[in-house]
Parts: C-alpha cells; structure tokens; sequence
DNA sequence: TAGTGTGAATGTTTTCACAGCA
DNA sequence: TGCTGTGAAAACATTCACACTA
C-alpha cells in the first residue's frame, strides 16, 4: 500500500461526515463529485484521498453511502469506542463532555480535577475524582485517551501523571507543547493553535496577499 | 517574496508562544537550535520559516528574544486587537469567551444567542443579545469577526448572517462545512475536525504502521 | 456510457549544504 | 569561528488524463 498523504487523513473524515449527513437525508448513492463539492475539494482528490485504501465505488456507478460510511469508520477507527478521561472540569472541559458527537467516539470512563470543591459534582453520570485516583483508573477502567483541559502551566505536569499510568494517547488542549515518550500520541487540538489558523487572515495585510489572493 | 507555505505561518505562532516564555524567563537571547527543540521541528525549518518574512537575527550570534517577538506578533498581526462577537453561548461559547489569552488577541464586541432566556445573563462585563441586534452591532462596533458556537444544524443560517452583515471572517467552532463568499475567511477550529487529527492514531492500526511507522 | 481507480506530471514543502556575515 | 540566511535537491502532495469496468 502506498504511502499516505496525512492531509488525506483529516479529508476522509470530512467526508465521513457528509456521507452520514446524506444518510440521514434518505440518499443512498453518491459520487466523488458530490462528495466533492460538500467538502469543497476536487473530485480528482476524492477518488485519490481513497485510492490509498482501497476501492469501495462502482464504476460507472457511484458509490453506496451505506458502504462508504462503513468503510471509512473502519479506515479511522470509529468502528468502535475508546475509553477516556478528562482532565480538567473547568468550563471547557464541561464543554468538551458534552459536545454533540463527543459520546460517538469516547466512552467516558474518568473526570478529573485538583480542585476538591469540584469533586463533589457529577457529570453525564460521573462524579468528578481526585487526581489521586487517575492511576488506578486508568488501569482499571481502560483508559486509552487522556484529554487534557487544564491552565497551560499544569499541563506538562498532568501529562507526565498519564503517561507514568500508561496512557496511549493525549488530546491537548491546553497552550503549551508537551515533551512526552514517542511512543505517546499528542494531539494539540489547543485553542490557541486554533487560532494560528486564523492567522492567515489576521495577518498583516504585507503578506496576506502572497497567501490568500 | 516567495510563496510561504500555509504550514510555516502555523509555525509562527508556535516559536511566537515560545519567545513570549523564554522573555517571561528573563532570557534574551536564543538560537534557531533552541527554537527548533522547543517547537519539535529541525532547526532548519525555523530558520527556513522565518526566512520567508526576512532576516530577524544575527549571523554567529543567534536571535534577540524581544525583537523576534515583536517581529512574528507584527507578520501575524497579533500586534493589535481585533473585535469579535460570539454568537451561541452555550457551554463552549462561554468557555472560549473566558479562555486565557483569548482577550490578547481579540477584543469582545457582542455576546448573541437565540435563546430569550440568556439575554438577561452577562459575560465578561458583556450582556447577551437577541440575534435581532446582530446586524447593527456589526456595522457600529467595528465587529471584523464571528465566532459560531452553535449547533452544527443552525451554523450554515447563522454564517449567512454574519456575512449579510459584512463579517470579515468566521472562526467556526461548529461540526459543519459553511458556505460563503471567498472574500470572507472561514476557519473550522471545531472539535470533531481536531478529532480528525486524533485519527492519526485511533486510526485502524493495519494503517498506522505505514503512517506512524 | 458514466464514473471509478491510478500512474505519471506537476506543484508544493521540507531538507540540506554551504555561502555570507558579525 | 559560529550561527544565520538561502538556492538547490529531495521528499511529499495534488492534479490530471485516461485506462478500466459495471
């Protein structure tokens, strides 16, 4: 199998997501066309973004909705769920637990916070611990993700705690850079960074041009 | 001046949260070396990266933290404030509202959301508005940018909106692809697209090798 | 015949080696 | 001498044209 471009990546979940919005219209054809225009790419990249993995159209056809949807989930490892925690209730981290979508993805097996005035709240059925617990929990309860949503200066020191319990995978989201083992996944999913985005149009007008046209 | 990668302004905002540790430190004077350590990329790159706005050190020497500071905050435009609205503030609004460093970089404008109830309520010395006010607001308070923190159904209703009232960009916060005029700047920051980069690793693991390796 | 799947061409980004300057 | 700045090479990603097949 070819060498995949990881842009593609992050392009089939989009189009994960159109698939499941057609699906939920009652459309059960579509075409790299289509799926084009919604994740506002070219044809040309669709067939290709897939090309890496297999083939699950009919030529001349199209492809199912229903067969792509479940080819991709598979593709991206969103045929099942994986256990999480996180760390941090503050408003964000409240947030992130009960984003719309969250709960297909993650099971929610942990909430943590340093705070003991915290502790005594429950959310989405579970009751807010102490940090003294995250490692047994993270053994006990299969923990597979740790979704950081503390102040940027704790944030590095939580991480070390995850990563000495075993953890696989952070979500960052807090704006500092950990230094973690390489064999622990980190993805800043930070505001912040969010925002480098934005720089490209924040910018100063001097180079906009050069970038945006 | 060459085209800039998109990847390198990312970058930018990365040695920029850097600089503004290393000067908390009372350090000032640091190296492309450091950088590159610090952001986890190859001196190369920063070096590269910066070369593409000008030469901002010094040969044999290295760089001044304060004047590569004020140099990247200039090309990002981070050296001014911009105005913003939020329009939904559930639990995500708030918490983007209150997140730190939020206010360096933009200044609140306008608090809007459809629901009556919240109108009586005050963020940040802010009181939320009916969506009726949405237009004006812009107009008058010098409104450059929407953050949507709504519900994936209503942000393409919401996005429409904003650009009737002459928005300058969008930073979406919402789980969906907008339409817009190319002469406004959408920015998805929103959860599940992070989560496509989680994919890297939830990715199905007869993939990964060939990505992680 | 209509629309997928893919090798080859083109374009972009990163890496590198070294020229240039305090 | 030491570290920056940059053209050129290598790696990588996207675009394209067309072979293929239901």
């Amino acid at each position: 199998m070819a060498k995949v471009p990881s842009a593609a990546i992050s392009r089939l979940v989009t189009y994960l997501r159109i698939l499941e919005d057609l699906e939920a219209r009652g459309i059960n054809r579509t075409s790299s066309e289509q799926l084009a225009e919604e994740a506002q790419v070219t044809a040309f990249q669709v067939r290709k973004d897939l090309s890496y993995f297999g083939s699950y159209g009919t030529r001349g056809v199209g492809y199912t909705v229903q067969v792509l949807r479940r080819e991709l989930r598979q593709i991206l490892g969103l045929n099942r769920r994986w256990g999480l925690c996180i760390v941090g209730m503050g408003r964000l981290g409240q947030a992130i637990a009960d984003y719309p979508g969250f709960s297909e993805i993650f099971e929610l097996r942990g909430l943590f916070d340093r705070d003991p005035s915290k502790i005594t709240t429950t959310f989405r059925g579970l009751q807010v611990e102490s940090m003294d617990n995250l490692p047994r929990a993270i053994a006990e309860r299969r923990i597979e993700f740790g979704l950081l949503a503390v102040p940027a200066d704790s944030a590095q020191a939580v991480a070390d705690r995850l990563v000495e319990s075993g953890i696989k995978g952070i979500l960052n989201f807090a704006p500092a850079v950990l230094e973690v083992p390489k064999e622990v996944a980190v993805e800043n999913v930070d505001f912040l960074t969010g925002l480098s985005r934005l720089s490209f149009f924040v910018l100063n007008p001097k180079w906009r041009e050069e970038m945006i046209g």
